[in-house]
RNA sequence: GUGGGCGUAGCUCAGUUGGUAGAGCACUGGAUUGUGGCUCCAGAGGUCGCGGGUUCAAACCCCGUCGCUCACCCCA
């Protein structure tokens, strides 16, 4: 197989995957409509500060994985490696943040250059929802209650869990951080070597780690949760308190760190056991600073971001399928024409209809076969004699009903009839 | 970026101590010249991922490379 391949980490979804993404889509349209989120689309290519300067320059999305290059002008570019980034651009570029309570979404592939491995690849795709211009809890909640939607929507709940934490405001941040590494600089050479390497890009990462010398050093470590200040904590609580109003079971996990540096206050994740390392499903937090920093008026905002193929391996992981079939074959004796202008008709007078065709050509043996392996519902046969006298015959290719014998001009009818007593699926 | 496992027909996989490839499913045709599914028969389909090396001889041994996969890291 020395034919040419697609690039390392970029799948190709095939015609047999396609109606479940489809429908994923089709559920996520919804649940978002269902909240009054209105839907934006961005380029794929952004210039690179766009994301520099958002994402944060020593983080790993931008330092090591954009799919960053130099355009014929100068400029340089980037994939985007997320969705956050552009969307604030254009809310800015466009004014769409003049009265505060925008609510949008998006959807569509990212790219990051990192080793692909279960869950992870080069390119994938992200639904993704902002609101911005408000700071209230509310807005937090709503964003969360949303998911839980989804999930419910998707006959995933009880499959993913809920974690919530706070990072606190950029001072809260910007001192604990300090007190972090102040408390860390004596340990040093006793943490592991990717903690050490944590502590000049994201200390609070530490938490993370599974060595046991570094836990111990971390168990005895000051925490952010007694940094925060009072408006902060503050609005943690009333988020707590309105989940629990809402019934929306969530635990506090307070090593849970974002790893984009615009995130305060409030981050969650949707964390599920299904999908082997890459348990994420769903994240997302506030983000009261991007805005001011990407050059637009101070704007708080909030949003999320999940995993179109995380999802999807969950999805089928419960079992859950779609398929597309079509509902008629059309399997002839009679010419060329004469068949491709019936199927025509029947497509004129029957906009919803899924109608095959017989192409090939071939024996009625062999068209009945590709009658079958299509999965359609029914088949019309147009049979030399019959057609001459104006009939066609309709068979059943999934029941026991007998084989009947339509006129050609009640034929549209008959099969609308047939199609509403068995929609399908 | 680091480490482990794996690349043989469209798919799932056999292939003995090196002797130039097989099965099942799927596909095409026929038995059934105007009716699918079941059965039977026949056929087609491979630079054994790619490149190099060792050898009289490599799917098999060695080196490199590309890809898949799992984990670390990171993240949705």
């Amino acid at each position: 197989m020395n034919n040419i391949q697609s690039i390392r980490g970029m799948h190709d979804v095939l015609p047999e995957q396609t109606p479940l993404w489809r429908w994923l889509e089709g559920r996520l349209s919804d649940v978002f409509a269902a909240y009054d989120f209105h839907e934006i689309r961005l380029p794929i290519l952004e210039k690179a500060e766009v994301f520099t300067r958002a994402i944060g320059q020593s983080t790993d999305v931008v330092e090591k994985e954009m799919y960053a290059f130099e355009d014929r002008n100068g400029d340089l570019l980037s994939l985007r490696p997320e969705g956050t980034a552009g969307v604030v651009r254009s809310a800015i570029q466009h004014g769409l943040l003049n009265p505060p309570g925008l609510k949008v979404w998006y959807q569509g592939p990212m790219f990051r250059h990192e080793r692909p491995q279960k869950g992870r690849q080069r390119q994938f795709h992200q639904f993704g929802a902002e609101v911005f211009g408000l700071e209230q809890a509310t807005a937090d909640v709503e964003l969360i209650a949303l998911g839980e939607r989804l999930w419910r929507e998707l006959g995933l709940t009880g499959r993913v869990r809920l974690e919530i934490n706070t990072l606190g405001d950029r001072a809260d941040r910007q001192r604990y951080r300090q007190k972090l590494l102040d408390y860390l600089a004596p340990f040093r050479d006793r943490l592991d070597a990717d903690s050490q390497r944590r502590m000049e890009t994201n200390p609070l990462r530490i938490f993370d780690s599974k060595n046991e010398d570094t836990r111990a050093i971390m168990a005895e470590a000051p925490r952010l949760a007694d940094e925060l200040g009072d408006e902060s904590r503050a609005h943690f609580q009333e988020v707590c308190t309105l989940l629990e109003r809402l019934g929306i079971a969530y635990t506090v996990n307070t090593g849970l760190v974002r790893g984009l540096d615009y995130y305060c206050r409030t981050v969650f994740e949707w964390v599920t056991d299904e999908l082997g390392a890459q348990g994420t499903v769903c994240a997302g937090g506030r983000y009261n600073d991007l805005v001011a920093m990407q050059g637009g008026r101070d704007t708080p905002g909030i949003g999320f971001a999940l995993g179109v193929e995380r999802l999807l391996a969950m999805l089928e992981a419960a079992g859950v399928e779609r398929e597309q079939r079509a509902d008629v074959f059309v399997v002839s004796q009679v010419s060329a024409g004469d068949m491709l202008a019936l199927a025509e008709r029947l497509r004129d007078e029957l906009p919803s209809l899924s109608l095959a065709t017989a192409l090939a050509g071939g024996s009625m043996r062999a068209q009945f076969k590709r009658a079958d392996r299509s999965g359609a519902r029914w088949c019309v046969i147009l049979g030399e004699a019959e057609f001459a006298d104006g009939q066609a015959a309709i068979k059943d290719l999934r029941g026991d009903a007998e084989q009947e014998q339509v006129a050609l001009e009640r034929l549209p009818q008959r099969l609308h009839s047939l199609l509403a007593a068995d929609p399908g699926d």
